[in-house]
DNA sequence: GCAAAAACCTACCAGCCGGTAGGATTCTAA
DNA sequence: TTAGAATCCTACCGGCTGGTAGGTTTTTGC
């Protein structure tokens, strides 16, 4: 147990675009001195390799080669392999939960505010992380961390069925079924990571607008037509 | 490389239902003789485990156990591990192909044609080879069998884009964006098997009926109403 | 300049698990 | 009854990979 300072929990925008991150590193010749950013970039780096070979397809030495590091570097910034997906899992949450938490106070009709997650949601899931958020198993995670992970994501899930309650109430969303048709979103988007490729020509706020107005619109003709 | 006689590709009902497999393999003393119905049983009971603890973590030993056998036995029936999960993909997919294949020669609107499908699919992956439809990594099949499934599944999402497009022209679908209502219809009842348990209340086909209501009213209140 | 802390590496271990060799048992056909 | 096929088991191997021990280099604080 190596001692560490207080730990971030949201990768920095610094370690999140740079393509590779073994940047962070080394800075010419200089050893760099940042724990909190080289640790960001272990986790960043790890979900993209999680996402490209699964998680028991990717070796510790792999991530660490992507570093330019040997692999005990990276027990210096996380305690197992198991704490690295766990990582993956809330930095790929948070996002979501902040859109989330941000909603609760706006007096937008709920429609709206359900579409502003939904945009969020898309880009988390279309984000280096997607494929932590939504492929990852949970059995690959202890039980306490499981655990954590499962309240985060029923916190979503609730979230988005009191948007649709709200909905109902103030007459932006049709009665349904409020249970189901948070499953069927959720679905929607979580499946975004099984087909999206970074270079694709559409954007993640593209495909959450397509997919919100697949959800608005539905798919029985209207009578009348309002653009 | 065993001779095997003709290998059949649907999982027999027989070996479906029942709660323990290796009741398929001994009769009281008597050793069974039926290879195709035993192979089966080795293909469910696989799925079933893979759906428990996920492909990697389920050992061979595991699953052999689970059917009251030991690990060679298995590579009786099946080369090795890739493709148990090869068979599993497969056996999966099966039933929502016929469904589509079975809906060419139907003269109903694209729409009903439509919900026919989606009710099979939901069914599918519901089922214990749910999660290998949905869950499971194409990085765990070797290069031909992934192409292979990929094959299958780019022929159910072609399916069902053309359910879309013949719905626009018989005007039993609003016109929409047919590549991304794909896929959200496919990623809505592609989740299912997260949150969907046995024990459930509804059944895939409640399931089913209930995003095919979703997907059809759309979330945005309608002028008018006919039940 | 020097001690202490921080950061990183070389070298190694051990358990798990996919896969196999080769033989034993059981059934079928004749 | 018996040959041969079908089915299954015991015993074993070896590679991969997560994880660690312990030392080395670099940086910081003073």
């Amino acid at each position: 147990m190596a001692a560490r300072p207080a730990r971030p929990r949201i990768a920095t925008a610094a370690a999140a675009n740079g393509a590779d991150s073994a940047s962070v590193w080394r800075e010419g010749r200089k050893r760099l001195r940042d724990h909190a950013v080289k640790r960001d970039a272990v986790i960043q780096t790890a979900a993209r390799a999680f996402r490209e070979n699964g998680f028991h397809n990717t070796s510790l030495d792999a991530i660490a080669a992507q570093l330019e590091v040997t692999k005990p570097t990276i027990y210096y910034y996380v305690a197992n392999k198991e704490q690295l997906l766990f990582e993956c899992f809330v930095a790929g949450l948070q996002p979501i939960l902040t859109a989330l938490r941000d909603q609760k106070t706006s007096t937008a009709p709920a429609r709206e505010r359900l579409n502003a997650v939904l945009r969020q949601y898309a880009q988390a899931v279309a984000s280096d992380f997607g494929w932590c958020l939504v492929r990852a198993e949970h059995q690959d995670l202890s039980a306490p961390m499981s655990s954590q992970v499962r309240a985060l994501k029923v916190e979503i899930d609730q979230g988005i069925r009191r948007l649709l309650k709200d909905g109902h109430k103030d007459g932006s969303i049709a009665p349904c079924d409020v249970k189901m048709t948070a499953f069927a979103l959720a679905g929607a988007l979580n499946w975004i990571p099984h087909w999206y490729r970074e270079k694709q020509a559409l954007s993640a706020a593209q495909i959450a607008d397509a997919f919100v107005a697949i959800f608005e619109e539905g798919l029985r003709p209207r009578a009348a037509r309002r653009s």
